[in-house]
DNA sequence: ACGCTAAAAATGAATGTTCATTCTTTTTGC
DNA sequence: GCAAAAAGAATGAACATTCATTTTTAGCGT
């Protein structure tokens, strides 16, 4: 048991590591031996966890994906009126993007750029059915435009992960009330 | 002269041959010889045109950067109403996007990847600040609503950098009838 | 028009470094 | 004392940049 305690703990050694170098230099800008010295490792043990760079860079997507969209869909359920569905999930976003600045950098990184693998991109992709879905009946009830889902999601939810990035950069302060501006901008560009 | 058009043919060539590159590679994972070969030069002719790698990255993207302010803010003037100056400058990046795939998918990868040396990244937001202006007036005249500029960037501008993005993955097929779609969102997001 | 020349431009082949990955050895937990 | 885990050093490939030459150019005198 402490051997395999110890090994999880390496493993997330690892993936942070990982995520917090590669929001700093990219990708093909972090060498396995720093990823290694950050994580207090080997070089050699990381090939233990993973299969090499490119299975180490999807993994760690996929997973920060899935902590995602669990952290966003906690407490929704499909049975509350959409607006409300929309305003709880918009905001479990945000606090998110707000929370977990690491992790939600590294999400924009991967998602702007060819350093994931098509079919890793299309696994991270799975999870967010239950806001399509949402959409499907907000169309549905005549409460929302019946716009394609990209455009909806372009409009409502993207902007975030901009305004994130340009906060990493220090150009602007992102605080409670323009967050509640932001969702208010976000509900008028969807709203029928 | 005929020395000194050649020389601008070849530094086009390479600028071609860069964005290209880095569009379906990234930037560390698209070599000099490569670059080199794409454009029909030997790798050692790069550096007569520029002085590194870094430099010619960040001089790819200041010059896209312009030539994309240049095709927006044409034909704009600010003695128009704040509603049709959005309107025009909105269409034209539009435009540009739909036109200019490749040099609008490669500003996207460099405004979300610690790819461009920062102060190339000032150098290119100089250029923006007509926009800040038509906002500044907007909010004045009461047309907008009283927001930071940087929201009002994210939420009515930088989604279809977003879409861009879906449609070059092949994930959604972009037409004028989503971007008149995309116009209206974009506007109703900001307009008070 | 022509050939000559010196400078500029361009080249392909080195150079030295960096890095992913593997190999061999050591350490750990039981 | 043994199997799994981890380590550090070794290997070989890829790459940015430089170097030594060759090619092209523009001007010049004839």
């Amino acid at each position: 048991m402490a051997k395999l305690q110890k090994s999880i703990e390496k493993r997330n050694a690892l993936v942070k590591a990982t995520i917090n170098l590669v929001n700093n230099n990219g990708f093909h800008a972090t060498p396995m031996s720093k990823i290694a010295k950050m994580a207090n490792v080997s070089p050699a043990t990381i090939y233990l966890y993973f299969d090499n760079k490119q299975d180490l860079i999807n993994k760690v997507y996929i997973e920060v994906k899935a902590a995602y969209t669990a952290y966003v869909f906690k407490n929704f359920t499909s049975d509350i009126p959409v607006s409300k569905g929309f305003e709880i999930i918009w905001k479990r976003i945000a606090d998110f993007k707000l929370k977990e600045v690491e992790e939600a950098l590294f999400l924009a990184q991967c998602d702007n750029t060819p350093m994931i693998d098509e079919s890793s991109r299309q696994e991270g992709l799975k999870h967010l059915q239950p806001l399509l879905d949402l959409w499907e009946r907000g169309k549905k009830e005549g409460i929302i435009k019946p716009l394609s889902p990209y455009l909806l999601y372009a409009y409502s939810i993207n902007p975030l992960s901009f305004l994130m990035v340009m906060q990493q950069r220090g150009v602007f302060q992102l605080n409670q009330d323009h967050l509640e501006d932001a969702y208010q901008a976000a509900w008028n560009s969807i709203k029928k």
